[in-house]
DNA sequence: CCTATGTATGTTATAAAATAACATGTCAAG
DNA sequence: CTTGACATGTTATTTTATAACATACATAGG
């Protein structure tokens, strides 16, 4: 896939930023979704793919909600807005936006979450709090690495990956303390 | 969670064992399955828990497909043999399995699969062809460690991992080139 | 300009996966 | 034996996902 130049997410948005202290707190994160939706936009010309009024905003209400959402959350949005209202239409697009990077898929909570860094290249590894349902996706690039070592061994070739880590999040273990 | 101090599996196993060039190889497994078999009944006696007739024969029938099983694949079988022929039947028994590290729960493939190293301290790492749907279980040790520091970096405690890698396998390469 | 073609959306219907809630059975400690 | 904890059985329903087909919409070639 071809990558794009343009500096990654994570230096601009102080709030959204790899920095521990922070991909756990709350934060105001409108401008990181303009500035995913930008890069959207721009990964998107250079596929040759179309970000429909759907696919916008399923990838729009995604990165509002700052979460894992399932895919009837979505359409429920979708139908209030006055989209179709069946369930192909949350999952087209959403499956549209996973397979152009632009969204995660969260198996274990059968839910999907935009992601924060279309167009780097990276691995999504998410750690869900199994006490408070926060998911957060963190820096990943040293286990993908591990990951494609592995499967080198054993002559596999990855071409995806879904990397979850169910635990406890930094508050949660304070409260459990 | 208590270690037994069994040799790992995979030393006696030439069939299941992680060298490269048979994790994706077909092989009689019989003796693997009567392995795991014993270790499993070790390990939940130090659990105090119960290897009870539906739980035995899920993790058998698990061992005997060695493939990633369906909950409703295993449930015809139970049913066939006179257990009891509803959904919880099976997901009782998949999730006690889970639960004492007996099988794996493979998200994307909605299926279960039996363990091949109970007992060790593993993290389980998947490997699903996306051609030929065969899953493979790399070992997986430096993936695991490279999971818990990314997760030790944002506070996150890391209590059970989903590790799964979409690709090619071997012989899928083969074939397709 | 138009129309053929691929792509996207809408809709109906159904399949597949998972769980809630409650009844019944089993087994071992007191 | 009986009580309590745990396991299984059963009914019903919920949640998640997809198949199949109809309609609209953009855009490249005539």
């Amino acid at each position: 896939m071809a990558q794009t130049h343009l500096p990654p997410h994570s230096d601009a948005c102080p709030g959204c930023a790899s920095a521990p202290e922070v991909a756990f707190a709350r934060h105001d994160h409108a401008h990181c979704s303009d500035d995913v939706l930008t890069r959207a936009e721009a990964l998107l010309q250079a596929q040759n793919a179309r970000l429909t009024p759907v696919r916008r905003r399923v990838l729009e209400i995604l990165l509002e909600e700052h979460r894992a959402m399932g895919a009837y959350d979505v359409l429920q949005r979708l139908a209030a807005e006055g989209f179709g209202n069946q369930p192909p239409v949350a999952y087209r697009a959403l499956d549209f936006l996973v397979e152009q990077g632009l969204a995660h898929r969260i198996t274990r909570l059968n839910a999907f979450a935009a992601c924060m860094h279309p167009g780097e290249d990276h691995a999504p590894v998410f750690l869900i709090c199994r006490q408070c349902n926060h998911v957060a996706e963190a820096p990943a690039a040293p286990v993908r690495a591990a990951l494609d070592d592995a499967a080198r061994a054993l002559g596999f070739a990855v071409e995806r990956s879904n990397i979850e880590a169910l635990g406890l999040c930094p508050a949660c273990q304070q409260a459990a303390a």
